[in-house]
DNA sequence: TTGTACGCGTTATCAA
DNA sequence: TTGATAACGCGTACAA
C-alpha cells in the first residue's frame, strides 16, 4: 500500500507538493508533476478515501436506509428497480453508496443520527419507512440532509420524492366509475403506510365526483400481502354479492383477489372488475392480464438521490417532487353485467 | 459533533481515558467509567468509524461488486435475492456494505485494487461477472479478499459460491429423458458466463447417459434474454419439428420459448416440454406454470457474506461451497406424444 | 488506574 | 514553486 510519503521520497519532493501535483492544483511545476504521476503509477498508488475524508470531513458517501431489505418485497421489484435509479444517479455524481440494513433489534442499539454520524455519510435515502417507524421523527430533528421515499414530510434538510397517490387512485377508480360500476370496494395496505392513506382518499374523492355514497365496509384491509387479501377478499365478496369492482392499493394484492375470485367462482372481469396499483412485471403475466397503475419505480430512486444531491451540494432545488404514475388497462376490468 | 476530546475536557480527564471507558477495556476505575459513559450521552456521542478506521487499518466493510446493478436484471429477482442474503449475512457480523457500481467506462478510469484500495474495504463480494470481465484477473493478483458468486476460482485470498449446475442441468435434462424425450434442444446462455458452460456440461453428461448422441445444432444461443430466445427458438422449431423437448439455461429464455411455440401453434407440454432454470417468482405464475430448477438465491448471497467474512477473519472455512438445488415439476413437462 | 505522546494518510495554512 | 507543520478523531505503547 504506497502512500503519498513513499512517493514523496521516491521523487525527492515534500508530501505536500505530491498532494498538490496529484489533486491537480496548478502551483506546481509541469515537471515535478509528471515525474511524481509516474511514480505515482510505478508504485501502483491510490489515494485513500478514508485518510481523505477524515481531513476534509466529507466522505462522498450516501446512507440507504431500506426498511425492510428482505424476501418479503422479493415478489415486487419495488426496492430492487428503486436502488437501481439511486445507484446510477449517484454514482453519475461520484457518490458511494453504503447500505443501512435495519431491524428493530439494532434500532433499539443505535439511533438514526448515531448511525449517520458513525459512518459520516452526508446524506440519507429512506425507502420503505413505515410511518410510526422512530427513526422517522428523529430525520426531522436531526440535521443531517435526508430524502424520503413515498413519506411526505418537507423541511430544511429534509425532501421527499413521492408519486401522486391520490390522483393515482382516483384515476383507477374512476375507471370504474366511467365502465358504469357503481359499488366499487377498495382493498387497502395497512395504516402504516402514508400511500394507504393517499391512495384511500383518491377512492373517496373519485367517489365523490361520481356521486357515489361512501361506505366504510366497503373499505378492506389487505396490509400489502398477497395471501391477507385473499383471505379478506374470499369472505367479503361472499357476503356481498352486489360488488362488481374492487381497486385494489397494489398488485400483490390484486393478485390475490383475483384468486379468491377464482374459488370462488367468481368470472375477472365478466362479474368482477379488479384494478391494481404498481405494475409489477407479474402484472403482464397473469392471466387476464391486470389493469393497473404504473409508477417508475426506477425514476422514482433517480430523482430521490438527484434531489439529495442537489441539497448537499448546495443547489436549489424543490424539497418535493412529485412524479407522475398512469393508468394501464389490462384485462380485468369491464363493464358491469 | 461530540468528539472524545469534548468529552474528555467535560469529565476532567484525558482522552486515553475516555477511550478506553467507552471500548470497554478493563484498566479503569468503574466510577470513572461511569462518568465518561454518562457525558458521552449526554453529549449524543457517536465515535467517528472514519477516524477509527483510519488508525485501526480496519473499515469493516465489504465492497459489494455487482456487474449490472441495473434495469435488465429486474425480471428476474436473481440480484436482489442474493444481495438480501449479503446484507442480513454481514449485518449479522457487523460489517457495512458498500455499493460499487462498475459501467465499462468506469472500469476504465479505475482498477479493480484501486477501486477497493481507496475505500479500503476489508473484502469483495462480485456477483453477475462475466468470464471475460477484466476485473476478474486482478481479482486473482491482488490480495484482497473476494468471493465470487457463480464463478469457480479458488485460491488464497479467493473463495466461490455457487450451486452445481452441472447436476442441476442434468437432473432437468434427466427428467426430460425419463419422460421419453430423445430429441432434446439446450437454450443456452452467452459463453462469458460460466454457469453456461456448465449447464451445456450437465446437458451432455445425460444425453450420455440417455444414450442419445449430442447434436451441435441442438445447442441454441439465447444469450439470457427472453426476447432473443423468443427468436432463436421460433426458427428453431420451425426446421426441428422432430424436437420434443427444449431445456433452457434460465427462466427468462423458458417464457421466450414458450412465446415462440404459442405464436407456432405448437402445444406446451403436449408437443413441447419445456423446463427452465432459476425459478423465478414469474415460473408459477405463467399459463402453464413452470418446470424448473430451483436455486436458493438468498442462501448463495449469505453463504458468501459468510464464506467472506470467515476469511476476513482468519476462522478456516472452506472456499468452496456448492449449494444444492432441485427440480420443481410443474406443468410445461409431460411425454412426448 | 491514568496521562503523555505519537501515528494512521491526507489536506490546508503559512512561510520561504 | 515548494516545504514545514498542524490538523482531522481516534487508538495505543509507554511512562507515571
Amino acid at each position: 500500500m504506497a502512500t503519498i510519503k513513499d512517493i514523496a521520497k521516491a521523487a525527492g519532493v515534500s508530501v505536500t507538493t505530491v498532494s498538490r501535483a496529484l489533486n491537480g492544483y496548478n502551483d506546481v511545476n509541469e515537471k515535478t508533476r509528471a515525474k511524481i504521476k509516474s511514480i505515482a503509477e510505478e508504485l501502483n498508488y491510490s489515494p485513500n478515501a478514508v485518510a481523505r475524508s477524515l481531513v476534509k470531513s466529507k466522505t462522498e458517501t450516501i446512507g440507504l436506509l431500506v426498511s425492510e431489505l428482505s424476501l418479503s418485497g422479493a415478489k415486487d421489484m419495488f426496492t430492487y428497480e428503486i436502488m437501481c435509479g439511486i445507484n446510477d444517479s449517484s454514482s453519475e455524481k461520484g457518490y458511494d453508496l453504503i447500505l443501512f440494513s435495519t431491524n428493530s433489534a439494532k434500532q433499539k442499539a443505535k439511533s438514526y443520527s448515531q448511525l449517520c454520524r458513525e459512518r459520516q455519510v452526508e446524506g440519507v435515502i429512506m425507502q420503505g419507512i413505515k410511518i410510526d417507524d422512530p427513526y422517522l421523527k428523529e430525520v426531522i430533528d436531526s440535521n443531517i440532509p435526508c430524502v424520503l421515499i413515498d413519506v411526505e414530510i418537507e423541511g430544511e434538510n429534509v425532501g421527499f420524492v413521492s408519486t401522486d397517490n391520490v390522483f393515482g387512485a382516483q384515476m383507477a377508480v374512476k375507471h370504474l366509475t366511467n365502465l358504469g360500476h357503481r359499488n366499487i370496494a377498495i382493498m387497502n395496505g395497512h395504516n402504516q403506510a402514508v400511500v394507504s392513506q393517499k391512495r384511500l382518499q383518491g377512492y373517496k374523492k373519485q367517489l365523490e365526483e361520481a356521486s357515489i355514497a361512501f361506505q366504510e365496509e366497503y373499505v378492506l384491509n389487505g396490509e400489502f400481502l398477497e395471501e391477507k387479501a385473499e383471505k379478506v377478499a374470499y369472505s367479503f365478496l361472499n357476503e356481498h354479492p352486489e360488488v362488481t369492482a374492487i381497486f385494489c392499493a397494489s398488485d400483490l394484492m390484486a393478485l390475490g383477489v383475483m384468486n379468491a375470485a377464482k374459488r370462488l367462482g367468481i368470472a375477472v372481469p365478466e362479474e368482477l372488475s379488479i384494478v391494481g396499483y404498481d405494475n409489477i412485471t407479474l402484472a403482464e403475466y397473469v392471466q387476464p392480464q391486470l389493469s393497473t397503475v404504473e409508477q417508475n419505480k426506477y425514476q422514482i430512486g433517480f430523482k430521490a438521490a438527484k434531489l439529495l444531491i442537489d441539497m448537499l451540494e448546495g443547489n436549489k432545488a424543490n424539497r418535493k417532487v412529485i412524479l407522475d404514475n398512469q393508468l394501464i388497462i389490462r384485462n380485468t376490468t369491464a363493464e358491469p353485467k
